[in-house]
DNA sequence: CGCGTCTTTCAGAAACTTGTGAAGTTAAGG
DNA sequence: CCTTAACTTCACAAGTTTCTGAAAGACGCG
């Protein structure tokens, strides 16, 4: 079904992919045209592509390219790079990228730390409401230290499986 | 600042923090009735509500409480109990509803590696753009088998830290 | 078996989100 | 120093989502 050594890729197969994983992403929580934008750089061969290319390949103007790749710069889930000598830039996925983008997560979880701790406060920590509160506030921080020794054995198990790069 | 053992609770204290943690989730993907809806449970002593102390705490229409309860049942994050002998209805949140939830999103990973597969096959499994979303599709389904691990050592902690219940 | 209460469903209005086109900004190259 | 290419920003329009009010549906109880 694929022609792997074929110069050029089949665009539907691409298409195709690109938007039904940019789909369950949407439906995940994610904006739409960022989830579209970065399955796109996932499924493109450098793994990286210019913003004329973006548009193209998903039928969008350049604002909307330039609107989901500040989105996707700021949850730290792209990097832009810029060629030298012009003034084209190139958006980027890391393969560690979702690793990154966890890694983020963490950040989340923080927020939500804190304000779980302002309710224990607010409703009295010998409450009923309250000792839930705490319970809750428990899990979350279990969790989060949990998460960056998976972390941690992901990049051995992946160093392992695909040699290290 | 709060009052543990007086009859009613500091209602601003209340609101307060189910406003804000309810904020919180909605800026991470919830909607923002289901959200409103599960902090006021969590907030709350009984650990459940009917659905007339729900809307007069949220301030909205028995409508809106029926809709974001109906969300909250399909991702397991309540649960409606009939009290006998009355058509009221109570809806719950349970203490380790944390870990449920934990445990929905693994669901929502394993829709994420098919469409993964799919895209792997539909662009060659040799080509650059196939081998990252390989690595991708052996990230999740990494984290995936953590995950169940994670939760087990959860379970352990904290029946030793609160006493199992 | 019918009443009264609680919940759900449905259609519509309001609010918000999201993408476009056009003007504006920056920087390379002649 | 001007031209030109590329990205960004802004105001607006289209499309969704989301909540409400009203009506219909369930169900225990008398």
């Amino acid at each position: 079904m694929a022609e792997p050594s074929a110069a050029g890729r089949d665009p539907g197969a691409v298409s195709a992919f690109v938007e039904s994983f940019a789909a369950q992403l949407v439906e995940a929580g994610m904006p739409r045209m960022p989830a579209r934008v970065f399955v796109a750089l996932l499924a493109s061969d450098a793994g990286a592509m210019t913003s004329a290319e973006l548009g193209e390949q998903l039928q969008v103007s350049p604002a909307a390219v330039s609107g989901a790749v500040r989105y996707l710069a700021q949850q730290h889930m792209v990097s832009r790079e810029r060629e030298p000598g012009s003034r084209r830039e190139r958006y980027r996925v890391h393969s560690n990228q979702w690793y990154e983008a966890l890694t983020n997560r963490d950040a989340v979880i923080k927020r939500w730390e804190r304000a779980l701790r302002e309710g224990v406060d607010g409703l009295g920590a010998e409450t009923p409401a309250g000792r839930r509160l705490a319970e809750t506030l428990a899990f979350f921080e279990f969790i989060d230290g949990e998460l960056m020794e998976v972390m941690e054995r992901w990049r051995a198990h992946r160093d392992k499986t695909f040699g290290q790069g």
